[in-house]
Parts: C-alpha cells; structure tokens; sequence
DNA sequence: CTATTTTAAAATGTCGACATTTTTAAATTA
DNA sequence: TAATTTAAAAATGTCGACATTTTAAAATAG
C-alpha cells in the first residue's frame, strides 16, 4: 500500500490522535515539541500543523509560548458531550425513520443479527464486539443521508472516545450489562423497522446515555 | 489592546477566515503558499498551520503536493448546511425552552425590542441589522447551556456564512422580506415566553429555511 | 497537425537554525 | 529561613533553505 499519497502531517495526526484516545498521553499531560519530534521521528513543521488540526479537534489545547497539552476531561464535559451525542442520534435517527427504504431496514435487521450472534457466544474479544455494535448504530442512522449531520456524530462520537474506554474496562468482564445493552438493541431495531419514530429517539437516547453514571464513578476517583 | 498574546498563526488564520467568508476568496480559487506569505508577510510554518485549521473547519480542501483550494459551495451543500443548521436550533431552543429563567425571558424581550426598533427604522445598515439579529437569537437559545451544542451551532452557522451572504446581496434593499422576517421573530418570542415547544421548534426551523429557495436561485447562476 | 516525450519552471512539504519567551535554578537580600 | 532578584537552561514559534513533486512549455515523433 502507498502510504506516501499522506503526507507527514496526516500521518503524524493520526498516530497523535491514536494515541491520545488509547490513553497514552492523558488528560493534561504536556505534549513537548522536541520529545515528540524525537518519538515520531518528524520537523516542526508537520508536527505543529497535526497539533493545530488537533486543537480543532477539541483533543488539544495550547497556549502561545508555553506549548501543547492533552484537554482535560471532567465529568461535566462528559455529561455535556453523552447529552449532545443522545440528541444528535435522535436527531439522525428520526430523519432515518424518514428516509428509510428496504435496503436500510435489511441492513439494519443483518447489523442486529451479527451483533446478537457475537454477545451470546463464549469468549468476547472486546475489539470485534465494538466493532459490531458499532456497525449497529451506523446501520439505523444510515438512511438519514446528511453529511453534515453524520460529521457532527462523527466528531462527537470520537470526543466521547476517551470516556467509553473507561466503561469499557469497567465492563470488560461484565456480560450482564452486556444483556441488558442487547435487549436495548433488539428493542431499537424494532421501533425503527415499525417506524415508530417518537419512541426510537426516547429510547436511543436513553441507550447512549446509559453509560455515563458508571463513567461518573470512574472519575471520581 | 495587546494583540502580541496571539500568535502569528492564530492571527493569520482569524485574516483567512474572514477573507474566504467575505468573498475575497472565492469557491475553488487556489490558495498559493507565496502569493499567501508575500500578501500576508508571513512564514511557511504559521501560514500552512492555519490552512490546516482552515481544513478542519471545511472552508479549505488539499491534496497532497496539489496544494490548497478555497473549498466549492453547491446547492447540495447549501440545503445539508441550512438543514443540520434548523435542526440544531431547534434543538437548542428546545432545550432553552425547558431551562431558561427570568433572566433568559428578559433578555429575549430585550433583544427583541432592539431588533424591532431598527428594523422599522429609515435607513438600515445592514450590518447592524445583522449584530441585533443574531443577538435575538442568541438570546433565544442562551437559555440552552450545553458548550458542545453551542460549538456545533457555531461551527454551522460560520459553514452558512458564504450562503448568507448571497441572500443579504439579494435582501440589502427588499424591506418586504425583511417585514416578513421580523413577523417571525415575534412570533419565536412569543412561543418561547409561553414555553411553546413543539410550536417555537417548528418554527425556527422554518424561519432558518426560509433564505435558501433565494439562495438557491443567486446559485443557479 | 496532433500526440507523446523531454525539458524547464514553479510549487509543495519538510527540515534544522535562530531569535524570543518561559521556566527552572542559583544567588542575593531582608 | 523565606522572599525576591538574577542568571542559566530549556522550550516555543518563526523563518528561509532545500529536496521532491507537480505543472507548464518546448521538443520530438507519428
């Protein structure tokens, strides 16, 4: 593969943003010109137009002459982005509703088949799972066709990134939470395959927002 | 005013947004690094640092080694843009409606009593007509207090700009439409002190579509 | 005369150097 | 000893140079 049609800074953007979302810069944490020149093995120049993309990311903030550091995170920036992303996926799903042919809800009923086989089986590989699920929500969403709308999803979906990985590693092991996620998925496949709009967003929304209390606790410690 | 806190990237990219929003770019034109660093006495480094945060904020599009455009406007975009924009409105108008206190009430009837005055006035400025326009319906919405929904708001109505300005082209001297729109504007006032949600999202998604069949005409050409 | 190839010009993207500012450490003073 | 000042070290942000790629023009061939 020709990697080289990316230039230096959409490279190092991405590793940046990789790496801030895995946890391997944390919140706060000062992101040094020179030690990550020297890590990544690149100038100044893509380096600092990869930390402004991520400062338009919300990942980044920087103050003139005293650098970069990864944002902070709290608990009212983490009940502030769950609530934004909540309506904006009802927002997405309603339109959905909508726009909706045979193609969107067969996708929608093959998306729903391939999540529940994988919860019910022995041994869940956390990745495969969140690929899944994923793959679900994208499937309800997709007859709403804006771009603009998706983008804003999208950006939201990613700011929440740093949050879910601390649910995740709460529920690693945890399939109860599991079931009860699924019958939430079963239930929103059917609301939208009936149409029901007014009920896919109540409980779409009530979906995403299930695991901010336990991320709450998280970071009360 | 010590504008020395701001770097020179920041600078420059404050300069090229307002540029590429008033017109002096226009859709498509290529933005040449030199001619870029000799109109604005500027190095490669902070130049090219704000063209990526100009991607970001989708006014500007590269390729690698091509160089970067002015980014295209359309009728698709036009309509995605004003859509996701009256949507978001409602949204946070919804949101206000349920939130708001005295103060969010007050401030509204005041907004709207500036806007009402000038736009009955003889000779309008139409950028004044704007600065109290826009405060009415921030003052609407300010009941909302979610920094995320109020950043998306923001980012879309900047990504409207380039549209608007084709309608205020069109309305600078029609008094008609502005009359009509001002109608409007009573009526959101209105609902939003009788805490009509349903009504006052209806209508400031209609009120935010209105300008785009106009607009949509100034883009046939 | 058109199409392809070759050559020249121009533009992009990356790097390291350097001036300026901030931070840290040492020295001075009260 | 604590607080302030001074000095040294480190980090940031900007610039111009340069290698690489793209574009435009000229030359060649069919």
């Amino acid at each position: 593969m020709d990697t080289s049609r990316q230039n230096t800074a959409s490279q190092i953007l991405d590793k940046l943003t990789n790496d801030i979302l895995q946890g391997v810069y944390l919140p706060n944490d000062k992101l040094q010109i020179k030690t990550l020149k020297d890590r990544y093995n690149v100038g100044t120049s893509p380096l600092r137009e990869a930390l402004s993309q991520l400062i338009a990311k919300d990942l980044v903030v920087s103050e003139n002459q005293r650098g970069f550091y990864v944002s902070d995170i709290s608990i009212n920036d983490l009940t502030d982005i769950y609530q934004a992303r909540a309506k904006i996926e009802g927002l997405c799903l309603e339109i959905a509703i909508q726009q909706g042919d045979d193609f969107w809800e067969s996708n929608i009923i093959a998306a729903s088949h391939r999540l529940a086989k994988y919860t019910k089986s022995e041994n869940i590989d956390m990745d495969e799972w969140q690929n899944r699920h994923f793959s679900f929500h994208d499937a309800l969403v997709s007859g709403c066709n804006s771009p603009r709308l998706f983008q804003i999803r999208q950006s939201l979906y990613e700011k929440s990134t740093r949050y879910r990985n601390l649910w995740l590693k709460e529920n690693v092991t945890n399939s109860e939470t599991l079931q009860i996620n699924q019958n939430e998925h079963v239930a929103l496949m059917v609301l939208a395959l009936e149409r029901d709009t007014k009920a896919a967003q109540k409980l779409i929304e009530a979906h995403i927002m299930t695991p901010v209390e336990i991320i709450k606790k998280s970071l009360s410690y």
